[in-house]
DNA sequence: GGTTATTTGTTCGTATGTATC
DNA sequence: CGATACATACGAACAAATAAC
C-alpha cells in the first residue's frame, strides 16, 4: 500500500515502516517489537533516528518501552488522546464541544440500533444494569454507556467512543446521582421495549445532568 | 504546583517543559522556539533527548521544523492526532462492515443536524449540488457526503469521517449513476425543507446503490 | 542467587545539508 | 560569496534496567 513516499525526514519514514511492520507481522497488543539496534540495521538507519520514531509512537501511546526489556505494542490501546488533546489541542471551546457532540452521536446511534433489534433488546445486561442502578448508590456513567456501545456490535465505533470517553472523563461527572436514577431506568426500560423515541428522550434528559 | 513531575523518562519531561515554555512565553503559531542546543543547555539534558521530544511534537503536528531554519510552533493546529490514530485503529479493525456502518452513523447524523437547523438548511451549497447532479453525468459520491459533514459543523466528526471515507474508498463505487439522481435530488430537497424523515429515507435508499 | 548478555536510557562528538544575513 | 546558526543524521560510549541461564 505504501509506496516509497520519498519523505525527506528519516524518522517519518521509520514511523511509516514501523506501521507496516506491525501490520505485516500481525503484531498483537503486548507483542514485542525488534530491538532498536535490530531495527536500525533492518532499515539501514541510525539508532538515534529509530529512537526518534519510537518515542513519537510512545507519546501517542501506540507502543510501550520498558527499560532493559524492550519495545512492545501497547497492551491497553487507550492511546494518549486524552492528555494530548487536553494539553495541546483542545484549548478552544469549539473543539471540546466537538468531542462531546461526537460522543453523543455514537451513544445515540447505539441506542437506536439496540431498539431496532430484538436480540439486542433482550440481552440480560439491561436488567443487570437496571438492578445495579436500583441497588447501588453510585453508578459509573461510562460503564452504562460502554454497555450500550458494546451491544451495538460495531467494534470500530466502540473504539472511537472509548477514545472520546477517555477524554471526557476528565471534564465530566463520573458517577450518577440519585436524581438521575429514574431517568436512567426509563432509558433502560424503553430500550428493552424497543421504544426508540422514549429511550432517546431519556438519554437527552440524562445529558442535562452532565 | 510542583514543577518536577518525577517522570521517569527524560523526553517526557522535556515535552512537558516545552508545553510550559510555550504557555509561559505565550508563543503564538509561527513563533520560533529556542534551538535544540539552547534547549539542551537550558534544561540540562542531551541534545538527542531534546530531539526525541521535538520529534514527538512534530509528529503530532504541534511544531514544525525547518532544516537549517529552526523550530516553530505549528501555524495550522490541526487534528493530526485523529489521522495518526485512525491509521492504527482502522488497521486493527479489519471489519470493513464496521467502517461502513460508522461512516453511515456520521452521515446520518449530519443530515439530522442540517435538517434541524434553519441556517444550515438554507446554505447555497444544496442548490449548487442539486444543479450539479442535474447537469453532470457523473457526480462523485464522497463530494456530496463531504458537504454534508462540513455543513454539520463538527470538525472532529468531519476528520473522523474523512479517514473512514479514505479507507473505504477502494471498496465502494465512486460516482453516482443515472438511477441515483432522483434519489439524491429527493435527499437534497428534503434536506432544504427540513424533512428529516424523508431525507434519511432517501439516504438509506441511496445506500442500496453502493 | 548470581553472572552474563541483551536492551533501553542518555549523552557526546562529528560530519553534512540548509537557511539567513 | 562567505560566515554563522541551525537542523539532520550517524555512531560511539557508558549507565541502568531487565532477561536468560
Amino acid at each position: 500500500m505504501n509506496e516509497k513516499q520519498e519523505n525527506k525526514k528519516v524518522f517519518l519514514e521509520i514511523v511509516s515502516k514501523l506501521k507496516d511492520l506491525i501490520i505485516r507481522e500481525k503484531l498483537q497488543p503486548g507483542d514485542k517489537l525488534p530491538s532498536e539496534r535490530v531495527l536500525s540495521e533492518m532499515l539501514g538507519v541510525g539508532r538515534s533516528s529509530v529512537r526518534e520514531a519510537l518515542r513519537s509512537l510512545e507519546l501517542l501511546g501506540i507502543i510501550e518501552t520498558r527499560h532493559g526489556g524492550g519495545t512492545f505494542l501497547a497492551s491497553s490501546q487507550q492511546y494518549r488522546l486524552v492528555e494530548l488533546l487536553a494539553t495541546f489541542i483542545l484549548q478552544e471551546n469549539q473543539s471540546i464541544r466537538d468531542v462531546h457532540k461526537t460522543r453523543e452521536i455514537h451513544e445515540k446511534e447505539a441506542i437506536r440500533i439496540i431498539c431496532a433489534n430484538k436480540r439486542l433488546r433482550e440481552l440480560p445486561v439491561w436488567e443487570s444494569l437496571f438492578l445495579k442502578i436500583e441497588l447501588e448508590t453510585e453508578v459509573i456513567r461510562d460503564h452504562i454507556l460502554r454497555e450500550l456501545l458494546i451491544a451495538s456490535e460495531n467494534r470500530l465505533a466502540l473504539r472511537i467512543w472509548i477514545q472520546l470517553a477517555a477524554y471526557s472523563a476528565g471534564a465530566l461527572k463520573k458517577v450518577t446521582t440519585e436524581e438521575e436514577k429514574p431517568i436512567l431506568q426509563r432509558l433502560l426500560t424503553s430500550l428493552r421495549l424497543g421504544y426508540e423515541k422514549e429511550a432517546l428522550k431519556a438519554y437527552t434528559e440524562w445529558l442535562d445532568y452532565l
